[in-house]
DNA sequence: GAATCAAATAAGTGTATGCTTATCTGTTGG
DNA sequence: CCAACAGATAAGCATACACTTATTTGATTC
């Protein structure tokens, strides 16, 4: 839940792959598994990280645990860009500008 | 200046303290290590991480080395924060939708 | 309710990482 | 030039981390 742990869970190349393949849609740890050449554990032990992180939620169905992305897990991290928005590229900082004078 | 980089860089928490102090503004090392309890080959390398990464650049000025943030630093991790918007907070999309109707 | 299968946990291992103290490098001011 | 000082590098150490194989847990289906 916050920024050192959430930093870290995307850190790593092969968690950040098993994040991607949740932004995909829901799946089961088996699934997230297929095409990546590491064993089932590995995924199982990527997937509490990024739970605890508060990226991904699980939900039983059945035998399966399907996993999704949590909307709301990237939040910290975008609120810690938004802290340094100085250093944003135009493009983006100007989008910000508009919104404040929207919300007016 | 790949994402794995950035990440890793940004996901310990003393130097994203190195880094957050020089978005106050350019500094030296030894301004750099001010208020942080760590020794000073100890900020010595965690600049060299930050700057490996692009995160910051380093600037001679006589027998100091400056530091200051490279402003395209984070564009990897915006970008790839942009591939995955899907997920981001209704807030911000909402603006970046309006971006896109204004570019029309 | 026993067999089956998905997923978690246990235990162990090699490597990466963040830190330290000690030393070296390089620039400057007297 | 050389004394002084900023900062980098060397070397070593304890811990964290990503992974493996082996085993356990837990739910379903027959």
């Amino acid at each position: 839940m916050n920024e050192t742990e959430i930093f870290k869970a995307l850190a790593d190349p092969t968690r950040r792959a098993v994040f991607e393949r949740l932004v995909e849609g829901e799946k089961n740890a088996t699934q997230v598994r297929e095409g990546l050449d590491v064993s089932q554990p590995a995924i199982s032990q990527h997937l509490t990280v990024l739970r605890k992180a508060g990226l991904v939620r699980e939900r039983r169905v059945g035998r399966h645990v399907n996993y999704v992305v949590d909307p709301n897990g990237l939040t910290p991290l975008l609120d810690w860009f938004d802290r340094y928005r100085v250093y944003w590229p135009a493009r983006i900082e100007r989008l910000k500008t508009l919104l404040k004078e929207l919300d007016q």
